[in-house]
DNA sequence: GTACTTTTACTCGGATACCGTCTGTCCGAGTAATTATGG
DNA sequence: CCATAATTACTCGGACAGACGGTATCCGAGTAAAAGTAC
């Protein structure tokens, strides 16, 4: 039970993308190169954020992603649902099922609504932070040239529209 | 990321040797029979709960395994810890250094303490809850049947010393 | 100069392979109570 | 009857195979802007 990486990829691909000028799109080729990321796996990740309607996306020359809500209106919950297919952490196996020998239909797992409420307060946690917050919490003085560098990145390779 | 059938399969076990009467032990195949669980990977699970402390084992004839310490005393965070090896959800990447370009000390992940207060959410609910706590969510009449027979049982094949 | 075609540089989405973790099996070794054996 | 050896029924722990999901690659298709071409 590990946090993908691929959530953590899909986070600062947004806030990279919130770093846009108004109505500019960045490809996804600038993308992968600027975190280091594989060119492929990024442009797949892209794709569910894209159905996601976290970002949307235009295909041909002067094509690319741009950020589809605000980055306030963007939580990290949000980021982890559209990169990961399942939902929920857990799902009974039916082990009490079979503990007891109950019918089929007495599909009863303690733990279901024990694991739920654990969920959903770690999804709380989640859902209070966004895409602007965390790039409020990159904002530091010490940050101050390399993100400029990055701001410079994109002034090059992003096209307005 | 998803919880694994094993900490399922763990709390349990723990929960059928809370059953057990004093200075009794019960043989690993009396437990994965009741469960209906490998037996083999039943006998490794509860290899890590001995590790853990959570249960202890004598060996040879008359051998079995018996609770460590009082059901109330057991959380389900404990169940979780002893059966995954690697405790917390989320370790960075390095992500956010490749993307701002950063040295190799400055190691800064702004979405750590973030995954860290959630995941320590997630985890006080699950220490709220003991192996006795979800033994008395089970011991309601409509199962009242069945949890005799599975005290009968443990009447049969428990070894008391 | 306008209409049409070709080129270019992107995204889209499925098929596939790789790899790490969880699940599950196998086997030899250790241990303790019981039973058998020899005096 | 007592001491010792063999048997029995467990646990211990490492090695290893299979299943599954996340990671990553590849390829053909679609799309839209730009460039080239014909009249």
């Amino acid at each position: 039970m590990k946090m993908k990486a691929g959530v953590e990829q899909s986070v600062y691909t947004l806030v990279l993308l919130s770093m846009l000028p108004e109505k500019a799109v960045l490809p996804g080729d600038a993308i992968s190169q600027q975190l280091g990321t594989s060119r492929t796996y990024t442009l797949k990740l892209l794709r569910k954020l894209v159905n996601a309607d976290l970002i949307s996306s235009t295909a041909g020359i002067k094509g690319g992603y741009k950020l589809n809500k605000k980055p306030e209106d963007i939580s990290i919950y949000d980021v982890y649902l559209a990169t990961t297919d399942n939902q929920s952490l857990y799902s009974p196996n039916g082990i009490l099922k079979d503990m007891l020998n109950l019918n089929e239909d007495d599909q009863c797992c303690m733990l279901m609504e024990l694991m739920d409420e654990a969920e959903i307060a770690w999804k709380n946690v989640l859902i209070r932070e966004t895409i602007a917050s965390l790039y409020e919490r990159i904002t530091i003085p010490k940050f101050q040239e390399k993100i400029e560098a990055v701001q410079q990145m994109i002034n090059e390779k992003s096209i307005i529209n």
